[in-house]
DNA sequence: GCGAGCATACTCGGATAGCATGTGTCCGAGTGGCGCAGG
DNA sequence: CCTGCGCCACTCGGACACATGCTATCCGAGTATGCTCGC
């Protein structure tokens, strides 16, 4: 899995610790772990092409989340940068067997499929079932000082 | 996911219905569904190492399932394959944060890290779950003809 | 003093290189089988 | 005819190129800000 989706998981949270309705950039999201601006640009991207963040370009600019993060699921953040597509994709080799038919949809016939397929969806539902806010939640509920040293470090770091 | 993965699955499969302590070699499983022989050749070499498989050089060699389906359970296959990394490794950007502990190992503390494993352990929970009898088993009720008709496909390939 | 206009600095956004991993191929080491020669 | 030996064909196993997509970077389009000039 691509390293871009916990850049945009602890972003995404960060963005969720930020002075409401203030934007914050991607330079400035990026110091804060250290990581490239640049690069942590384009998830942002692809986050914002997803509509989970909105992008305003100028001075005061930035990011911020396009909605409250109850409503913002781990698998609406993964999907976004990873794309669409199922880490398992089923290229029915079936239909190239002695008795494959070209006029069957294997990805759905197919038993190794469905196998595949429903471990995914297990997959999937665990993270749809994780919003942002449970996180932020566990978080404040560790370590109670984050949501303050946060917004301050984003304070500080102005320029 | 690589592609491999399907193969190798596939390939189990019709390992399961072969002529019982007959060994399968990797062109001939190649060949039952277009396959490059060498390539489907290499991910056999990572079944053998996982025990998966037995490999035998030699005229009359190939592949031989290493124990019965019913023991071989999806993960074993997909790990065997992919590697035992997970999907997402967790890289502790947390230490590069400006509260973060080098002496900290935020893969097993980072919230956000937490939430990953536990979707990625559903999943491998899923796939352990299901063997490779199992698949056996709903091919069979569904076409009651494919073990016979694997096995007369590799004897009427014996060159 | 006040307002409009403009230059400016700052931000995102997409286009552009570099690199690691997956994909595909090839040839060599080892082994069992077959044929042949000898008893 | 039976047995032992040697050659051979066949198989896996690992070493070697190629392709795709992730990683990283740079520069241009657009905008709110702050200053300047005119009224």
């Amino acid at each position: 899995m691509s390293e871009g989706v916990e850049w945009a998981l602890h972003s995404c949270l960060n963005l969720a610790w930020a002075e409401p309705g203030q934007a914050v950039t991607a330079a400035r999201l990026a110091a804060f772990y250290e990581l490239p601006a640049a690069y942590l640009n384009k998830q942002l991207q692809a986050l914002a092409r997803a509509g989970i963040v909105t992008s305003t370009p100028g001075p005061r600019g930035g990011f911020r989340l396009a909605r409250e993060p109850e409503r913002i699921t781990l698998l609406d953040v993964v999907t976004a940068i990873e794309g669409p597509g199922e880490a398992f994709r089923c290229e029915q080799v079936l239909r190239k067997g002695p008795d494959g038919r070209e006029d069957v949809d294997y990805r759905l016939t197919c038993a190794v499929s469905q196998s595949m397929r429903r471990a995914e969806l297990a997959w999937r539902k665990e993270l749809a079932g994780q919003t942002l806010a449970d996180i932020r939640a566990t978080v404040e509920r560790r370590h109670p000082r984050t949501p303050q040293r946060t917004r301050d470090w984003f304070a500080s770091r102005r320029p």
